[in-house]
DNA sequence: TCCTTTTTGTTATACTGTGTAACAGTATGT
DNA sequence: ACATACTGTTACACAGTATAACAAAAAGGA
């Protein structure tokens, strides 16, 4: 394996060789099956030797891996700040934010969605949304007790995904606009007036 | 292969094979990775000649199939049975029966899950469930748009998986009755009045 | 019970993909 | 220009898939 804990200097080779893999990976998931896809031929396509691949990668799952956490990072900060304004004028965008931003990069969305067949990027990707409204989402923290917070936030996040994987595979067909109405008034205003009549039961 | 589609006489030795294949799966899954079980494994454990398998099933996937599709059955009988009562005092303890049941056949539910692995499964999965409440929860056929309507029971249906997936990885902590209440607030009531809500906003 | 049919077991084989190794060639930064 | 690090070529061992031929065993009807 290379140097790739060294500081700051990074070989241009290494950069270019994982730069062409992580590309040939990006194009193959666009086209083929996950599943179907051999290393063989990534490394075909990237124009690059077989045993190169395993020089920077242990398994297939690694470098799907880290394609995704690139995409990834941009997706939850890109939540996250919309999280924040969570004043009820800011909600009114909010969704429809978050849709045209998918819709830029739906590409992208499309590999994240078809590489759900490894559940564990799924879970990963939940896991991550989830905390993000756990922590940033006002209303929640005030009403409920924990665990109806976990689930709630839970729930927020498996909400969306499959939200905006019915609206991918329908060819984008709503607007953004019309989507982020949808996910104003399904997802976060239904979630959070569910949490505040379930702790209402409670007391 | 044998021959399955003959009328009523069904070789006992075929009967006992798939048996035999389908428990042998079934143990492993609850054991080990999906992806790292090999159709060798599976006849050993069975107890049965490699080729066998051949005999009788194409691939892999397709025995994952039949074992998930019996199971599937029982829940969708199970669901459509509840939703056909959609009064509001039926509501009160449909929540409740479900996630009963899945507490009785919970290793089933936990094969379920692991073997979303296998996207497609999810995928059927989620629009059995989804056409079951579009044909038969009567609020969601009086209220709203064909398009409102698809996106929430498509909604409800990925929801409620996730909420037994999540109960599951939790080991089943709040009690059936109390997931029953989290059910009809977070998922049935909240989607039923976001569309008439999203309805409301058309006209 | 005998006999035909069907299923199963055994063994062998072609094929594909993974993962490793040795050695030669090439690019990088100093 | 030079040592260092990366890449390419070739070869190989290994595991799992999928198929075929033939022998053995079980099922069901006469």
């Amino acid at each position: 394996m290379p140097r790739k804990s060294s500081p700051v200097n990074i070989d241009p080779r290494v950069k270019r060789t994982r730069r062409l893999l992580r590309d040939a990976l990006v194009s193959l998931i666009l086209k083929k099956d996950f599943a179907s896809i051999t290393i063989r031929e990534i490394t075909e396509r990237a124009e690059v030797a077989y045993i190169t691949f395993y020089r920077h990668y242990e398994s297939l799952d690694q470098l799907l891996m880290e394609v995704l956490d690139e995409g990834l990072a941009e997706l939850m900060t890109h939540i996250e700040t919309l999280a924040k304004q969570s004043d009820t004028s800011a909600l009114e965008t909010e969704g429809r934010l978050i849709f045209e931003y998918i819709e830029q990069k739906a590409d992208l969305f499309r590999i994240l969605l078809k590489s759900q067949s490894v559940t564990r990027v799924r879970r990963k990707v939940v896991r991550n949304i989830s905390t993000v409204f756990q922590k940033s989402c006002v209303p929640l923290e005030r009403l409920g007790n924990q665990t109806t917070i976990e689930i709630a936030s839970n729930h927020i996040a498996t909400s969306l995904l499959s939200l905006i994987e019915w609206w991918l595979e329908n060819n984008m067909k709503p607007t953004p606009t019309e989507m982020g109405k949808v996910y104003k008034s399904m997802i976060i205003d239904s979630t959070v007036g569910a949490v505040s009549s379930l702790s209402a039961m409670k007391k």
